[in-house]
Formats: structure tokens, sequence, C-alpha cells
RNA sequence: GCCUAGGUGGUGGAACUGGUAGACACGCAGGACUUAAAAUCCUGUUUCCGUUAAGGAAGUGCGGGUUCGAUUCCCGCCCUAGGUACCA
């Protein structure tokens, strides 16, 4: 039988199916490890051939962990809330929930044909009751604590709450909002129950606040920080506008430095880490104030350079800043409003995009420096934000940039304050000289300096030290239907939690998925759906990033009714080893991942610190689209004759997409072009070489560009043993590449040669069971051993390049030995599972599937005589050029005298080893 | 602007701690088998010089440097991709 792949892999896919090949057992005798992907989102378009890249990489490893005797958790499941779903209810009516099950039907299937390892019996489901419930269950936690800074740890609000009745407010060091109050436990107890607890909400982990919000009129929902880009949302990229509104928040601020810390103790890419650092935006510094005396009141700034501060010369307020009215002088009325017009008429894309022009508006008002006491004139420019910090700054045009140019361009005084600065064009930061024109620190260093100021400064009651955060707390609710329902009903306006036992809240039925007349969120419009027949429920829905945000706890025990996940589990399986998934979201969902895991961690549920130990970003595949090019008619209009790529300069022509299906290495085939639409039946071609040639370009894969790969497709024709070993023959796993099926011939050779190795010319499969030649081993060994160092390091695309190596070599010896197959199958299992389930199969292997057998042991003395010795080792350093500087021939040498002069020019004294191999022949080295 | 990653044949890419650059694959060219096609196999394929060959020279974005030796390390530039942006 010739390798026949659309029936081989189908029968393994069933007996894997049917025999829980891969359901992971909850025991101990094995060590453990778990290796999870990103969970899709099932939409409706389905898999292309660049979304299992990542699956397949995690496969790969899940399957070489069991060969090498671990007990491996490699679940898979859906993040099944979202707004896809809901849009297209919203237009055609259809219960989400149908919608996502039959994409979920769709996404299970094209999953099964590439032959995943999965173990299904631990499927989740965001959007099921079953799995909802614990989200709401997380929420309730959050509600229901606080964040101590003493103990650095989030508590149950219980111990706040009695720290109140015993002491009142005083030393408690927790991390809430601004405006709380300060009482003695007496006041505390003579709150009313509202008082109470609209105080205990001001430090709740989940929290209801008024707060500015991005609003998306569009999509008729809040977003989140990382969902707006540029001004836009993610999804849909619908503008985003700034409003005020009662919301659901999560104090994610208070584990800022914790997020910060852990990343020390995390196996991550850099930029990733680096993309998480800088959107925690940690700043060390200082809070300073500036008196106002005549308002009775201080401007308050933040700055990283209070050592600066006898550089001050003037303090800029960003426009929206709540002084700014009452600061204004009657003079200079006029500019301050003009100013304030012209800046919120900028929408927020031209105010980024336009850093270069400087502008502002004096108030006509002055403050007090804080330590000398002199005016400082108070202007207000676009430049400070009055979302960072606290909306205003000290300016101080020698050491800042963009002080410096404000400075300039309005004739401020630019104020020297360091030996050591060149400020004749531009602002000069450095830290290095000693300070002058700086009072009481002249001719300090910089240290001593930033220790004298904030001395100085606490002693006046005008300042202290102050970390800032670029982070700002996530906001939590959505006013959309296809989420998760907030488990909180409303009593006098307050919120409350709905009882533990109540749960789960489940998402009520709505006639229509849009929002109520009065502007209401869908659930507004679900009838009779009150909390005791009486209260109104919360509205909005939790954000689609809630049910992600610990989904790999309920991997680990997934049927569990009581909890989340039981101890046992989780003291088993601990954190996710090892994290595939894209880097899209650093910002997002690996966030509140970790706040989460931490928050989890602090109620004492498990012992990690950080949930994804090792963490991989599999690259984008990006589409590769072809193109034709059609003649134009003198007019400029398109004829139905279609100009070959190489020959397109020569003619009037234009682009046209093609679809990339119907091309095979960027030959087009006339035929199913010309079937492809009416219109092109009738199609000429001027052809170069007797073949159309398209044009290229690498683009997003989308329906539009005609460039999808659908990876059923390359299934059908190649199978998926070769989807897998193509997509990872690619290139670097964690770079973006274009998809082009240009090379996948390549690969589907290699299996067919491994077919045929142990086939005879009949077809019939023939092994010998002769005691293999060295070279046949060595050929094993060096693959066993290439496969293992290749796959611990993630580089897949190199080890498939060393199984065609050693496949070659193998049909060059025309091995077909017993002894070599029965290895080799293994090695090859985690690639491409199909064929060697097969091929273990042929050889009459009892144990059921190869998935049980155990990874070979590379035997190192094949190995002596060959590359791995290469080619000549002193202390594992000098190799061939030590032969070439004495000017010495390899081959001929036998032995090699050196004086003690080359030993130290080339050893740098270090003691030499005696013997050296030369192109696997061991020579003597006599010094 | 800043941060991060990268720049190697016609193409995807390899070279792991500084040690024969271009593995492997695609494509291309030539050949074998075949009536023919498909499939399969063999040979060649960085560039230039050399009629072929033997052989030689150059060569990993550009310019320098360290080293017996640099795709790899250092300095300065150019370009590409991703992220981020008046963050005080």
């Amino acid at each position: 039988m010739e390798y026949n792949h659309k029936s081989l892999e189908k029968k393994w896919q069933k007996f894997w199916a049917d025999h829980e090949t891969f359901k992971s057992a909850d025991t101990h005798e094995k060590p453990k490890y778990y290796v999870l992907d990103m969970f899709p989102y099932p939409s409706g378009a389905g898999l292309h051939v660049g979304h299992p890249l990542g699956y397949i990489a995690s496969d790969i490893f899940s399957r070489y962990k069991r060969l090498k005797g671990f007990n491996v958790l490699h679940p898979m499941g859906y993040d099944s809330f979202g707004l896809p779903a809901e849009q297209y209810a919203i237009q055609t009516g259809q219960h989400p929930a149908i919608t996502t099950e039959a994409n979920i039907s769709r996404y299970r299937e094209q999953l099964d044909n590439i032959g995943f390892s999965f173990d299904w019996s631990r499927e989740v489901r965001t959007s099921d009751p079953s799995y909802y419930k614990w989200s709401q269950w997380i929420f309730m936690q959050l509600f229901n604590s606080w964040y101590n800074n003493e103990s650095n740890k989030a508590e149950l609000i219980d111990t706040l709450v009695s720290c109140f009745e015993t002491v009142g407010s005083k030393g408690i060091n927790a991390v809430s909002d601004d405006d709380v109050l300060s009482f003695t436990a007496a006041e505390w107890l003579a709150f009313d129950e509202e008082k109470q607890q609209r105080e205990l909400l001001k430090y709740r982990i989940a929290y209801l606040r008024e707060s500015t919000v991005n609003w998306c009129a569009a999509l008729g929902t809040v977003l989140a920080n990382d969902e707006v880009i540029n001004g836009f949302s993610e999804r849909g990229g619908f503008p985003v506008e700034q409003k005020k509104m009662m919301q659901w928040s999560m104090r994610i601020t208070a584990y800022a430095d914790r997020m910060l810390q852990g990343l020390d103790l995390v196996d991550w890419p850099e930029p990733l880490v680096e993309m998480q650092r800088n959107w925690i935006g940690k700043s060390v510094g200082a809070l300073v104030k500036f008196p106002v005396p005549q308002l009775d009141t201080n401007i308050e700034v933040f700055t990283t350079r209070v050592d600066t501060i006898f550089g001050v010369s003037f303090v800029v307020l960003a426009p929206e800043h709540e002084l700014v009215s009452k600061l204004t002088t009657d003079e200079q009325q006029t500019d301050i409003s003009a100013y304030i017009d012209r800046t919120s008429k900028k929408s927020e894309l031209d105010r980024m995009s336009d850093t270069k022009t400087v502008s502002g508006a004096f108030t006509g008002s002055y403050a007090k420096h804080p330590i000398t006491g002199e005016d400082v004139a108070i202007w207000i420019a676009d430049y400070v934000l009055a979302s960072y910090g606290t909306g205003a700054v000290m300016a101080v045009p020698s050491g800042d940039q963009r002080d410096y140019l404000f400075a300039k361009h309005f004739n401020l005084p630019i104020v020297q304050i360091s030996d050591s600065q060149q400020i004749e064009e531009e602002a000069d930061p450095n830290k290095e000289g000693k300070y002058i024109n700086s009072d009481f620190m002249n001719g300090m260093n910089y240290q001593d300096g930033v220790t004298a100021v904030i001395a100085k400064l606490e002693e006046l009651k005008l300042g202290k030290a102050k970390i800032n955060y670029r982070m700002r707390d996530a906001i939590f609710g959505r006013q959309r239907y296809w989420g998760e329902p907030v488990p909180v009903y409303f009593k006098n306006g307050l919120p409350y939690l709905i009882k533990e036992e109540e749960l789960p809240l489940l998402l009520p039925e709505v006639d229509k998925y849009l929002p109520t007349e009065t502007g209401e969120p869908p659930l507004g419009r679900a009838e009779n759906w009150k909390y005791e027949d009486q209260y109104d429920y919360e509205l909005s829905t939790m954000p689609g990033w809630a049910g992600s945000s610990w989904y790999w706890f309920r991997y680990m025990d997934p049927q569990n009714e009581q909890t989340f996940a039981s101890k046992e589990a989780v003291d088993y399986w601990k954190s996710v080893d090892l994290y595939i998934g894209g880097s899209e979201h650093a910002t997002g969902h690996l966030l509140y991942s970790r706040f989460w895991n931490k928050f989890l961690k602090d109620l004492g549920f498990h012992n990690e610190e950080e949930p994804f130990k090792k963490l991989i970003n599999q690259g984008m595949i990006q589409g590769r689209s072809n193109f034709v090019y059609r003649l134009l008619s003198d007019e400029g209009k398109g004829t139905n004759t279609f100009v070959s790529y190489g020959l397109k300069d020569q003619y009037n022509t234009t682009p046209l997409h093609v679809d990339v299906n119907i091309v095979v290495n960027d030959i087009l085939n006339l035929e199913k072009f010309k079937a492809s639409r009416p219109d092109y039946a009738a199609a000429e071609f001027i052809l170069e070489d007797g073949k159309y040639i398209c044009g290229t370009e690498v683009e997003k894969m989308s329906k539009s560009k005609f460039n999808v790969v659908n990876p059923d497709d390359i299934i059908e024709t190649y199978g998926a043993d070769t989807l897998r070993l193509y997509e990872m023959f690619l290139g670097p796993l964690e770079q973006a590449k274009p998809w082009n099926t240009n090379g996948i011939e390549g690969v589907y050779k290699f299996l067919k040669k491994v077919w045929r190795l142990f086939h005879d010319a009949e077809g019939n499969f023939k092994v010998s069971n002769d005691e293999p030649t060295k070279a046949e081993y060595k050929a094993l060994h060096k693959i066993i051993k290439k496969a293992e160092d290749d796959i611990e390091r993630f580089s897949f695309n190199t080890s498939v390049s060393a199984f065609m190596i050693c496949v070659n070599e193998l049909t060059d010896l025309k091995c077909n030995k017993r002894a070599i197959l029965e290895q080799l199958v293994i090695v090859l299992q985690p690639y491409a599972p199909h064929i060697s389930e097969e091929l273990w199969s042929l050889l009459g292997k009892e144990d059921g599937s190869i998935s049980y057998a155990t990874y070979p042991t590379f035997v190192s003395d094949y190995l002596v005589e060959s590359e791995f010795a290469y080619p000549v080792s002193i202390n594992g350093k000098m190799k061939m050029n030590l032969l070439l500087a004495l000017d010495l021939d390899a081959k001929a040498v036998e032995e090699i005298v050196l004086s003690n002069e080359d030993v130290k020019r080339f050893m740098d004294g270090k003691a030499l080893k005696k013997l050296i191999f030369v192109k696997g022949k061991i020579i003597n080295i006599v010094v």
C-alpha cells in the first residue's frame, strides 16, 4: 500500500478518541507538566492555517513530554463570550448561544482533523453556566476583599471592618479611593448601614465608582484601556470618547508592584516583559505642593526629578485641571477660554499626533515656590495630561525638553542648576555634576540632592516621596448582553452580592440584544428579572477578560461543582509550565490573569505567585496574496485579457486579487481561473514561457484578499502530518511569516520516503530483523539527540530538517532494519503522530499506542567519530584554527608540538588537554 | 522620539558558548525511467574570474574595531517589523 494519509489519519484519530489516549490522570506517580494554549474565541470564519501554529507547537511539546515520562495536562476550550456573536445576534436576532455552539462545532471538527492530543474530557467554555458560575464566584471574592499594604496582600473585607470597629480608620494602610473618610471606631459604629457600605466600597478590590471611562457609542459599551487603540475600539475600529459614568472597576493598581516583581520570576520573551513593564509604568519620584495662598490651596505636582526643584520657573496645569477656572485672572480670561476651547475641539488623535507645536496660555496667577517662596507663574498647556499624575507639572526648562521648548516659546526664564549642564541648544537632564543656583543643595551630587530636598519638603509638609504608576484600575463592566451577569443587586442605590448558593446567576432571556429605550444595557429588557422579586440586578455584564483570567485553574478540575478547582488538583498541577499564544495579549489577558492569580493566592486558594512559568509567543502567520494583471483598454477600462507578472510592465494593467487556492507556486491554474467566475469564462492570457505567473504581496490573511488558506484543504491534499511538519518547517516559531504553500511538497515527500523505506516495491510492509550497521545506528542516534536538543529549545524548524537528513541517510543506506524503525517512529511521533502510530502498529507492537512509548536514549558511542567531536578541541575552545594558525595541514597532522609561547598565545595560560580530535581522528599534542 | 527584535543565495531559512557560512527545503537547469503524463530517482545550483576542469577571489545591510579567527562580540550609521508615546 502506498502512503495513504487519508485513511490512516482518520483511523488513528478515532483510535485516540475511543481509547481516551490523552486523558491526563490526577495521579502523583509521574512528574506533572502543564502545557497550555491560549484558548480561542470561536469566530464564525473558522480556523485558517495561521491559527493552529501555536497549537501544533504545544502539541509537539506535550507529546514529547509524555514520551519523556511526564503526566501531561494539555487541555483545550473556548473563550466563548464576546462581541462578534452578539453583533451577529443584533443583526439576525439569533441567540448568541446558538451561533456560539455552531462555531464551536466547526472549530472542534477542524481541530480534530489536525490530530491534536488534547484531553477533551477537560474542555471548558466560558459561556457555560457551570463555568461562569465560578467567574461570578471569583467576582464575589474580589468584592469581598480589600488590599492591605501592611501585609502586602488582599484580605477579606471582614478584617477591615473589625479594624474600623476597634480603632477606626487610623493606621489603615490600604489601597483605596482618594476620598476615604477619617473616623474613630465610635464614629464608624455610629454610621448607618448605608454610610458604612458606601465607605467600604472605596476599599473593595471590585468596586463601583463614578469614573472617566472609554465610551464607545457604536458598540454601546465602555472599554478597558487595552481595548482602545489610538482612540478607536480594538474590535470594529469605532471611535471612543471619554465619559464620566458609574462603573465597576478592579483595583489592579494594588498589584502594580507585585506584577512588576513577578516578571523576574517568569521565563517570558523579553519584548513581552518589556511591554508589561511599560504598561505598568512605574515612576519613582515625589509629590510636591506649590502653595496658592490667594485660594488657600496648593497645586500638587508629580515629578521624577525633585532634585531640580530650584530650576522651576513656572508651573503648568492640564487645561482640564479643576483649579484652572479659579486661578484665571480677569485680564487672562479671554486667552484661557480661547485656549481651552481650542484644545477641547482637538480630538484625542490630533492631540497625540501634534506633539511638535508648542501651545499654552498664562492664567495670570502665581503660586509660591515651596522652598524659596518666590512667585512662580501658572500656565496651562495641553502637553500636560489630566489623566497622569496629578494633572500638573513643575516646569524645569533646563532639565526637561518639553519645558525647555515651552520656555523658549513664551520667553520664560531658563535656570541652569548643575555645573555639568549644556543648555544653549536644548534641555540637559544629566545627573552627573554638582548643583548650582540651588540654595542649600549647591555643591551636592544627585543622590545627596534628592535625599536633602525630600527631607526639606517633608519638614515643610509640602512634599513627599511617591511612586506613580501609569497603569489605571481596570474598568470591569460592559453594557452588553453576551457576557457573565455580575452577581450583584441594588438596595438603596448600593450594591450587594447575591448569596453564594444562588450562583450561577443565569443570563436572562431578552427580546432584543440592544440597549433599552431609556439607554440601559440589554439586560434591562429582561422581564421580571429582579432579585427577591424587588431589587434590581446589575445590568452590565463582565468584560471578555473575566472568563479568561482564571481558566487554567478550571482545566485542573473542570467538573467540580463545589469549588472552582479542588485543593488537591491545584496542589498537584500548580501552574502552567508552558504557555503558548500571541503577543497581542501582552497588556490584556496576560496582565489580568496574573492579577487574578495573585488575588486567589492571597486568599489562600493556591500557592503560585505566577500562573505561567514559561511563555512563548508564536509569530503571526500572514497571508500571501496572489495577483493577476488585467489589461486595460485605451479608455482605461478593464478587458478580459490578463498579463503574466513578468510582462505586466509592457502593458497598461491593473492588479486584481486572485484566490490563492487556484495558484500553485505562483503559477495560475488557467482552467480553474476561468471556472471561478462567469465573467472570466472567456478570459484570455498573455503568457510567459507558456505559463501565467502571478504577482505576490504579504498582507493580513482575510477573505476580502482571497488569501485565506483553510487547514482542511491542506489536510485533504497532503494530510495532517504534512500540515503539522510544514507549519513547523516554515521558520522559527516566534517569528511572523507569510503562509506560502510553495514548499509543502518537500515535507510531503519526506513522509512518503519514511513510508517507502519500510515498504517493498509492491507496497507491502517489510522490515529486516538484522542487526543495524554502525552507520545506520549513527544516523538514528544523531536524530534522537538532535530532536531532543531542538525540542527543548523550541527550535522545531531545525528538527524537521534533521528528520529529513536522517531519512535521506537511511535511504542511501537502504536501511529497513526493525531496530532502527522502532526508535525512529517514537522520535518522529510528536511531529507526525498518525504515520508514526501506523508504522508502530505495523511493527506488531501490542501495547496499543505509540503515545505510551518511552523516548529512546541516544548512545554517544555512535557519535564519537562524527560531527559531534568535530573538529579540534582543546578545553572545548580552540579548534580548527589552531592548526591553521600554526600553518599545519589537518589531514597530515599526527602530532602537534607546541612551544610555550604558542600555548600562551592561544590558551591564555590555561591548562592544555593532551588529546585533540581532528576529523574524528585522535592526535597528540605535546607541549 | 523611545523600547524590543531582526537584516545571510532567486525564495523560506540553517550555522546552539567566536571556529569549514549557505545545512534542509522550495524553485530553477540538465538527466534517468515512461508511448506520454503523474510519481520516483540522479546531477548541478552564493557571486565573479577560469572555454570545461583543476584552481582562485569576493561574500552574512553599511563603515570601523577587538581576535590567530567575527553572521556571532564592541563602537558608529542605514533599513525593516512589532510595541509605545507630550507619562512630568
